[in-house]
DNA sequence: TGTACATCAGTGAACGCGCGTTCACTGATGTAC
DNA sequence: TGTACATCAGTGAACGCGCGTTCACTGATGTAC
């Protein structure tokens, strides 16, 4: 059963989308709940699995700049194809609905993978050294714990700030407030993910001083 | 007529919580729609007023790290004490709603305000130098005209992009995605704009070699 | 000061719609002997 | 190979609910003479 379409987060109108009455819904989840957590979870996997795969496919896996990009653009190219998915993942809660723990983990991927090439960035030699508040190292610690990844709190404090601003570049955009303003907002998108890369890895290079690429 | 409360953004939800029957609501608005302008009107002009006052309150003009800090702390906290006004604002888009021209003032307030900020580095001889790209600079061309204000391409998108990192991180926080992540938002906000401010006014000091404040 | 009437602010019933959910059902597909 | 029956996938009618919108109305307030 896929629902690739997922036009509307109404069970009727999924149900519609497939071609089925609303009530044979009845016959695969026992709620409309349910049927929001599974689309939820499978939309982070497909999310998750894009960011993944976009990073994979740069062959230097010492080029963080080239990674970084790949990935931001993987979410941006992903979220304009699937702009439900996005008002599903992203938009505003839906009022009665709680998400299960079982949505924790996937929609944690797409973040991890970005923790994880700063990870991968300061085991290579790029340093952060900013302060770090203490209850944000305790935040720190167990992302740390659950995700296993091993990485600085000040670093792992400049990766959450870059997804932040990624994600609220996006947001910006996919919900409208760019609309009168900027009419190129691929433009822009490219611009904030060049200054943030800028802070990400200009501002912290490699301690040893390997022979980098500008 | 003030709507304080609003809660939820249903024209009967709204004649509810005034305490009228629903159909009195078309005694001053003709439709939903022109209820639901008045209202983003409203919640984007108290946004603006807050951030206004916030860094009008900040007494030497010429420390722009507090004035940022100040603008985007009143953002987050107006944010956080109208939650509803914030669904409306920055949720997702109504299905059948589309925004007047007449919303288009009033929801440039607050990121104008910001913008003003840097514009006003840059006249204190704080420089930026990033290329920006030939769309944009058609896009930032029209916007310095619609609002007046004095600023080069390169100011105005480390500004936006700022402004970017910023709604990302409230974004984040409000709709929940940094539970299980992060349990002091308050602290990650801060970091947040603290590592944006660096970018902000470290990267790019006064070119005249004034006594700076660092 | 007192009556006659217009205006105003809001009521209450009703409409058609889409929603989530239930329930008895139908008809096709698979399995047992 | 053929019949009997269980399982399965989905139908269709119905429910109660909240929504936006309409319409005839009520009763209080203001104004004219």
């Amino acid at each position: 059963m896929e629902e690739q379409g997922a036009a509307s987060l109404s069970l009727r109108a999924i149900a519609r989308e497939l071609g089925m009455v609303s009530s044979a819904i009845y016959r695969y989840f026992p709620s409309r709940d349910e049927l929001l957590t599974r689309l939820i979870i499978d939309s982070y996997d497909r999310l998750g699995e894009a960011v993944e795969s976009a990073d994979a496919a740069v062959r230097r896996r010492s080029d963080f700049p080239a990674r970084f990009r790949a990935m931001t653009h993987a979410i941006r190219t992903w979220v304009l194809d699937n702009p439900a998915d996005y008002a599903l993942l992203f938009g505003t809660p839906v009022p009665g609905y709680a998400a299960p723990t079982d949505t924790i983990g996937p929609a944690s991927r797409y973040t991890v993978a970005m923790v994880q090439l700063v990870a991968e960035m300061e085991a290579a030699g790029h340093a952060a050294n900013d302060k770090v508040p203490a209850p944000l190292r305790r935040d720190y610690a167990r992302f740390r714990a659950r995700f296993g990844v091993t990485v600085s709190d000040s670093m792992l404090m400049k990766g959450m700030s870059a997804w932040a601003n990624v994600m609220g570049a996006i947001n910006l955009e996919l919900f409208g407030h760019l609309h009168n303003v900027v009419d190129t907002p691929g433009a822009l998108f490219e611009a904030v993910i060049d200054l943030q890369g800028r802070q990400l890895f200009m501002g912290t290079a490699p301690s040893r001083p390997t022979s980098n690429s500008a």
